[in-house]
DNA sequence: TCCAGTGATACCCCTGCGGTATCGATCGGC
DNA sequence: GCCGATCGATACCGCAGGGGTATCACTGGA
């Protein structure tokens, strides 16, 4: 099965409509209709129930997107990598989230700085959920993840910390003068909204939030309140009040990376990292 | 990048040879210098230093190597897959290591059988280290491995049973007398060799074998004698002496499965074998 | 009944993959 | 130092097949 196929299949599934797949693919339709077809054909199995109102998935579809999707990032993360190892590019490419385990981040990144042979790291934020994919498809190398939050499904990972975590609320708030909580006093605290992983939000009450400084930002304003790990406590103004939620799921953060991964400085950073 | 020049690629990189690779690939030599130099125009980097006497991997080359073979297994992973839900061949395909475990399989296999909803199970049998490559190019959807022998680099796992190490000899062999052993007791034992990743066996006076079945038959010939977790003691012949090596690494079965697996049935029997 | 929307088909063009023949460079043997 | 063997690169050719445009066939809804 050729890649330019599997590009083609997926776009198709996704957007659950050959016209729009083959625009977002720069083709006609034309030839997409005809590439899906000889795909089944050699593949042996209808993956398209078609009708002239709407695309359905059927099983073996079903199967062959979700493979195809982790397959195709395999493949992009080989051409990133082999890119950026011919020298072009960072030498080695860290993600983490926004706002998130800073203190620890900045202990790994001094650490690793002091090593010897330590390469140059390029540090990259960005919200929730969108790690894993970077670390997949080879933008990134390494990463730092929140259990139980992120999966580390298909991953290799190191416990780097576990902590506890707090309801972080402004300062005022009926709450804010509790020495510490339960999960269900927040019950009904009206949480922040993260986007899924196709983007879109849930619906309800909270305020709609794409990563963690976002978030400070607002419990700031007065507009939100949130239950994160306590190390979000760190570098906090003074009209933010954390209060501890005593059963609330420890949190551990945990540095990933891609289980082939042969590089030194993978090793290396990893390394150092565990020995915090 | 194309699945095409990617086999391309690998091709050469392991025979470092254009001749050669090209007739394993069943084309001719010109259009394969041709593809490699296309690659490399393409990735934007040297991947292959070739003189007329040899062909040697450059640093991209070796990472596009290692991260090649990983994205070719997960696009042959997902046409496998794929076809097989389309209903040709076994529902289910189980690897495991011939002759290890094979209570904790029979009672795995018994058990997943008895749960509703039940599908066929294909039991594939294997050689030590083969069973990663088959669930990682889809040809298997789940596995029994042994930590820390087998690499769970890139799988789920739960945690299935924990056991000790024995040595296993003939009866009438000076060691067969002791109650137990310690590692430095058999240090001078020749132990069997096991083939590497690329089946070809080590130098050394044990003797050579492919899977504990085969090392079995060797012990009751008196022919060899080997360090193998207790269970192996299970259903063994009279001419065959069991040792506890007090101080061997304990051995964990596990079970591990693709970690983007939606498959309903990999799910059930995993649910099952850890209930157990 | 007609029209809008959608995927499939017909037909054409041209890129690009694979094949054969041959070249150019390098190394070993005498 | 020359010759022959070996190996990858180049030149050139034929054609399969991917992509484009025009159009058809089918389905629902107004």
């Amino acid at each position: 099965m050729e890649t330019r196929e599997l590009r083609y299949f997926v776009a198709v599934a996704e957007e659950r409509h050959f016209g729009r797949a083959a625009e977002r693919l720069g083709i006609a339709q034309p030839p997409l209709s005809r590439a899906i077809q000889q795909l089944e054909r050699r593949v042996g199995a209808r993956l398209l129930e078609r009708t002239s109102r709407e695309v359905r998935l059927t099983g073996p579809g079903a199967v062959l997107l979700a493979e195809g999707r982790a397959a195709l990032d395999a493949v992009d993360a080989a051409e990133r990598r082999t890119r950026r190892a011919a020298g072009s590019g960072p030498d080695l490419v860290l993600v983490a989230k926004a706002g998130a385990s800073e203190e620890l981040l900045a202990k790994v990144l001094d650490a690793y700085a002091a090593e010897p042979g330590a390469v140059e790291v390029d540090v990259q934020l960005c919200g929730p959920g969108q790690q894993e994919r970077l670390l997949r498809d080879g933008r990134a190398d390494v990463a730092l993840l929140h259990r139980p939050f992120d999966s580390t499904a298909g991953f290799d990972t190191e416990d780097l910390a576990s902590e506890g975590q707090s309801l972080f609320l402004p300062a005022g708030h009926p709450l804010s003068t509790h020495a510490q909580l339960r999960l269900a006093d927040v019950a009904d605290v009206p949480l922040p909204r993260w986007p899924g992983p196709d983007g879109t939000y849930p619906n309800g009450a909270g305020p709609q939030v794409r990563d963690t400084a976002q978030l400070r930002q607002l419990v700031s304003l007065g507009r939100a309140a949130a239950v994160l790990p306590d190390s979000a406590r760190h570098g906090l103004a003074d009209d933010v009040v954390a209060v501890p939620v005593v059963d609330a799921p420890r949190v551990t953060t945990v540095i990933a990376w891609p289980p082939h991964s042969r590089s030194r400085a993978v090793a290396d950073l990893v390394r150092c990292a565990a020995r915090l």
